[in-house]
DNA sequence: AGCACGCCGACT
DNA sequence: GTCGGCGTGCTC
């Protein structure tokens, strides 16, 4: 039996399994997914690599064969499980499988823990004290400091007795050994103190919910493990839904995983979960130290916790047996990884659902294209829920045309209807909130006067502008001159918006100078906790008015709101990408949802130079399924995901001239090996044509079934690898990237 | 990636 | 005749 490795080298050529000879004193000892050091390469040399597997018979001669040195220390074993996860996304992505493996292992290597160490004092008042005396007539000045700070605070961290006054190990072992003192290493969760009355309390589901839940359970029971998605608008309690059906699965002795985008990862968020599963939860975050990413993977992989609740990688959680991940707000862009390999959490959750005998839950008020189109095929299950919970009614929304404001001489940023909205939020002494969509800001040319926006037109995208004063299409590289007057209506109002939060800041200040008003933007923020700061200062009714770009829409809760402004609605239609209108739709039902979550109802108020474009028709309607078959109309007509798949080919290199040319073998080659239902467009530049003075050039595929376009990105790996003109270029793969370059 | 091997020019 | 320049090819 001989070990199959990976090495830990991410290089193409060496993207591929190395047999080794097990030696007499590990055998039984291995298991796949361990890490491991192997003498590699002609000089033998000690590198780390992944057990993926065992073979029964040598792939190479005998002689070439070497042995395994070690099972390396301090790492941590990815699960089986784990690496054929892994091997999937190697396959359906693209990259090294070393690039795989890590990223299904969140945490790389056992750090030490850090753990709380205290210095708890042991003595009383009069025996410190006596001590004291003791080290100081000893001259022992280090011990005497220690003691005489025990005295003070009877616990010290240790941290902060090494350091701030300066003791060192030495010391403390002394006074350790003397009985003075306890070093206590109480490993800290931060679980907070939990009230667990709540749980127990009946909660009463509306029947919508109770039907999706009953689904769901009655499939479980009978082992049908599917994908669902629960459509359920702002407030119709989606997270019930999910802790009901995660109760489900724990009750049954199996594990949760709960994705959710990093941004809506609050507090209150959190304390929900807790309250129904007590301390068999636990949370991962970015913010967290490795040591404590580890410590909550080490409890989930030996069963101490039900449910992990954590952004995008908190999937690859180790669960002895999991059977249920549940993705919220699962539209997000976040889900979609940005390094190889590009995986998309909720494609990636489906596999691990797959392999495991899982069930995936999906939740959004605003679904994915992708998602509700599966639906309709019959791959995913649909739950609606179109009620609120407690039947508040949705926020009353009126549409404002920017086009008829210029035209009545109203050359402000508001129109009138909002300007008087906002006076009486201000005389009712009730909050409003205003949101510059400013999204996909791609530098598009629109006019003022007729909303008319230059296209390309070949691709249904917008054009955008260069220095150079070129309109250039990102998507299959048309250029063309830039233009003075509006093409449709002759009007000199045409350009590219320029509006700031801050602008937008002064001139609510001037018009309404009473209001207090906060802002929320990348300026704001960028302090620490500038975020939490604002979000509370305004939920604390510090504010009348808070002003903020996408990030005040997403999941705060101010029961407050009862005007939501939206500055520039369309801005998001025009930036040169296909998702334009979905991510419109989206951000302004989630950006209307804001309003009217307390007891009086809300209004919204959008502000656009396009009124009649269905993504701002069905959001000011609230319509879902009116936005759904416009866009999958345009979806299909266009070939775009998810009617058609795409795949992007970025290539990246240094000289410009090569990677031209290369980049046209590319095409070449990618021609002769696709069939004819591969549609090849480009090689164009991207926006960012440079970056670090490296060029970029992209290459789009477009194909019905997703397995040809894999099969494409086999051949190109290989042809890639085999043709040395590829040396000095960098290319990655990218199935249906959430943003076109 | 990283290292040894190898085949050329400039040197003691 | 030798030292070392980097181009080439292999790694179980």
């Amino acid at each position: 039996m001989y070990a199959d490795i990976i090495i830990d080298i991410t290089h193409e050529k060496l993207d591929k399994v190395f047999q080794y000879i097990i030696p007499e004193f590990l055998k039984g000892r291995l298991e796949v997914g361990m890490e491991v050091i192997v003498p590699f390469g002609r000089s033998s040399k000690e590198t780390r690599g992944y057990l993926v597997g065992f073979s029964e018979t040598p792939g190479v001669a005998a002689d070439k064969m070497k042995e395994i040195l070690q099972i390396a220390e301090d790492s941590v074993a990815i699960e089986a499980r784990l690496v054929k996860l892994a091997a999937w996304m190697r396959e359906a992505y693209g990259g090294t499988m070393i690039q795989a493996l890590k990223t299904v292992l969140p945490v790389k290597r056992k750090s030490k823990e850090q753990q709380k160490r205290k210095l708890v004092c042991l003595l009383g008042e009069t025996e410190g004290r006596k001590r004291l005396d003791f080290y100081l007539s000893k001259n022992q000045k280090a011990r005497a400091r220690l003691m005489a700070a025990l005295l003070d605070e009877r616990e010290l961290d240790y941290g902060l007795a090494t350091k701030k006054l300066h003791i060192t190990a030495d010391v403390i072992g002394a006074l350790e050994e003397q009985g003075v003192l306890a070093v206590e290493s109480k490993r800290v969760y931060r679980n907070p103190a939990i009230s667990l009355e709540d749980s127990d309390k009946e909660i009463s589901y509306t029947p919508q919910q109770h039907r999706a839940i009953d689904r769901f359970v009655q499939d479980y029971r009978q082992e049908r493990y599917q994908i669902y998605l629960i459509h359920g608008i702002t407030g119709s309690g989606k997270t019930e839904v999910y802790m009901e059906m995660i109760r489900n699965v724990v009750d049954r002795g199996r594990q949760a995983i709960v994705l959710i985008p990093e941004i809506a990862l609050t507090y209150q968020t959190v304390m929900r979960f807790y309250r129904k599963f007590g301390g068999r939860v636990s949370i991962i975050h970015s913010r967290m130290s490795a040591g404590e990413r580890y410590d909550q993977m080490q409890r989930a992989s030996e069963g101490k916790i039900d449910v992990m609740i954590g952004p995008r990688s908190a999937l690859f959680t180790p669960f002895p047996n999991l059977g249920l991940i549940v993705i919220d707000e699962e539209h997000e862009n976040t889900y979609k990884s940005e390094q190889t390999p590009r995986y998309h959490a909720r494609e990636t959750a489906a596999a691990r659902a797959k392999l495991e005998h899982a069930s995936l839950v999906l939740g959004s008020a605003t679904p994915s294209l992708e998602s509700y189109y599966r639906c309709q095929t019959g791959e995913y299950c649909l739950l609606e829920l179109t009620r609120r919970a407690h039947n508040q009614p949705l926020p009353a929304v009126y549409t404002a045309d920017m086009r008829r404001e210029l035209a009545r001489g109203n050359r402000s940023v508001f129109s009138d209807i909002l300007h008087d909205k906002l006076k009486e939020r201000l005389e009712r002494n009730e909050q409003s909130m205003l949101f510059l969509n400013r999204r996909g800001y791609a530098g598009f040319i629109s006019c003022r006067s007729c909303g008319y926006v230059i296209k390309c037109p070949h691709c249904d995208v917008s054009l955008s502008a260069h220095n150079n004063g070129k309109l250039v299409c990102h998507y299959c590289g048309h250029e063309e001159q830039s233009v003075r007057v509006c093409p449709s209506c002759g009007s000199k109002h045409i350009g590219g918006f320029k509006a700031g939060t801050q602008q937008i800041e002064e001139l609510v200040k001037r018009e309404f100078p009473s209001a207090r008003v906060l802002r929320m933007d990348l300026d704001t923020t960028r302090k620490k906790d500038g975020y939490e700061k604002i979000l509370s200062a305004f939920s604390h009714g510090e504010a009348d008015i808070l002003i903020g770009t996408q990030m005040i829409v997403k999941g705060h809760d101010f029961p407050r709101v009862t005007l939501v402004g939206i500055l520039a609605a369309d801005m998001s239609l025009y930036s040169s990408d296909y998702r334009a209108g979905e991510r419109t739709f989206q951000l302004l039902v989630q950006a209307a949802g804001r309003a009217g979550r307390g007891v009086q109802e809300g209004e919204v108020v959008i502000q656009t130079y396009n009124p009649e474009h269905y993504s701002i028709q069905a959001a000011s309607k609230q319509d879902y399924a009116a936005f759904y078959e416009e866009e999958i109309a345009f979806r299909k007509l266009m070939g775009y995901p998810p009617a058609d798949n795409l795949l992007a080919i970025l290539m990246t290199g240094e000289d410009e001239k090569h990677l031209e040319t290369a980049a046209g073998y590319l095409k070449e080659y990618t021609m002769r090996v696709s069939g004819e239902q591969i549609e090849i467009i480009g090689p164009a530049t991207p926006y960012v044509s440079r970056i670090h003075d490296v060029y970029r050039k992209i290459l789009y595929l477009k194909c019905p079934k997703y397995g040809m376009l894999i099969d494409v990105k086999n051949y190109l790996e290989q042809y890639i690898q085999i043709n040395s003109g590829f040396l000095t270029l960098k290319i990655q793969f990218d199935f249906n990237p959430m943003n076109i370059f």
